[in-house]
DNA sequence: TATCATGATTAAGA
DNA sequence: TCTTAATCATGATA
């Protein structure tokens, strides 16, 4: 917007005489009276024009007719026209479209996937939808967590879209505001359609940064929503007791190498009828952590389990003996072991962990079954 | 609220 | 690829 003042100095600089680009009406009689009297209107002009912002309103207005309506406005607006296009025609290749930031397309890409922008997926987003896919139905809770997930979700997009709104009314706003200011100010000054075109550009420029704020932040929420629902972790559920029983179960009748097959991981999950609340762990890894975490504490602390081991080395004991007096097999997933089988790598380097003591104890225990 | 129990994750190693 | 061992994070309970 100081481009008038900058214009008139440099034009004043150069002087008006014998200026390349003057017209020729005003190069004629350059250095006769009436020449003098030419110079001293534009110096009247030009100086009308300089101090225009010092005054008042109503002055300023004033001025501003006097000024349109002075015979050698016509002239100096021609000077002023073939000075801006040579000023225009140097800064052009400075205005070459630039390509499109990557970080605003990433960030567009990821609204777009998760549902935020472009058309609403069912109140819900990819991510839910692939959640509730690997949950696989798996009970009320679940469906709960879903729609609480969809609402939150909906929430952040009515935010997003509402703010975006905002934005882009606010931008239409500024923009007609300068356009009606460039054309108004296109009467006492030359201003092209490139020139206008390139203020639009740069004021789209500026609300697109702060457009890409807000999705930014918009990403940033629907992330912090994501890990709060969908990251197991956080969703920890402890398996129902009876559940616990049946890995207990055959965690112990197998002591002596309690490393169940595939087949019997599937089999275990089917009986314990685990509902999943994880939804990016299967039942079958949900037991493999189990029979990790129970192997390792098991080991670490015979002596405490110790008890429990007994249990249920008892139950099935008595299980087999009720199995065999019906001349059945008990239903297990694999045919039990006996806890007393300590030619086991895994239960003598589980004894290794424990004191000697404890350890023959242990062993005798076991042995007993 | 502190503590314990326990499911999940991760790095290292076989 | 699976297991171990350590660790994290959360649920349950006193």
């Amino acid at each position: 917007m100081d481009e008038q003042p900058r214009l008139m100095h440099s034009h004043t600089g150069v002087g008006m005489a014998g200026h390349p680009g003057l017209p020729q009406h005003m190069q004629e009689g350059t250095g006769g009276t009436d020449g003098d009297g030419r110079k001293q209107d534009i110096g009247d002009i030009l100086q009308q024009i300089m101090t225009i912002t010092d005054q008042s309103l109503d002055e300023a207005q004033a001025r501003k007719h006097a000024l349109n309506c002075h015979r050698m406005k016509p002239a100096l607006f021609n000077v002023l026209c073939e000075i801006k296009e040579k000023t225009v025609l140097s800064i052009r290749g400075a205005q070459e479209e630039e390509p499109p930031d990557p970080q605003l397309m990433r960030l567009d890409n990821m609204l777009l996937a998760e549902g935020v922008s472009g058309p609403e997926k069912g109140g819900g987003s990819a991510a839910a939808a692939a959640a509730a896919a690997a949950s696989g139905g798996a009970g009320a809770d679940n469906s709960a967590e879903h729609s609480d997930y969809r609402a939150k979700l909906s929430q952040i997009r009515q935010i997003y879209h509402t703010e975006l709104e905002k934005y882009e009314q606010a931008c239409n706003e500024f923009t007609t505001h300068v356009m009606n200011l460039l054309r108004e100010q296109s009467r006492t000054r030359p201003i092209s359609p490139k020139e206008i075109e390139r203020m639009v550009n740069i004021i789209h420029r500026k609300f697109s940064s702060i457009q890409m704020q807000l999705k930014q932040s918009t990403c940033e929420a629907v992330m912090i929503l994501r890990s709060r629902f969908l990251d197991a972790r956080r969703k920890r559920r402890n398996f129902n007791k009876q559940a616990t029983e049946i890995l207990n179960e055959y965690f112990y009748s197998h002591l002596s190498n309690p490393y169940p097959s595939e087949e019997a991981k599937e089999e275990l999950a089917k009986k314990c009828a685990i509902t999943v609340a994880q939804m990016k762990t299967t039942l079958a890894v949900m037991v493999s952590n189990w029979f990790g975490n129970k192997r390792i504490r098991y080991k670490k602390n015979i002596g405490k389990f110790q008890e429990e081991a007994n249990m249920y080395a008892a139950r099935t004991a008595v299980n087999a003996a009720n199995a065999s007096s019906h001349g059945s097999q008990a239903n297990s997933p694999s045919t039990p072991n006996s806890a007393g089988e300590t030619g086991s790598p895994w239960l003598c380097s589980a004894i290794r962990h424990v004191p000697p003591l404890l350890c023959i104890t242990s062993t005798k225990r076991l042995l007993q079954f």
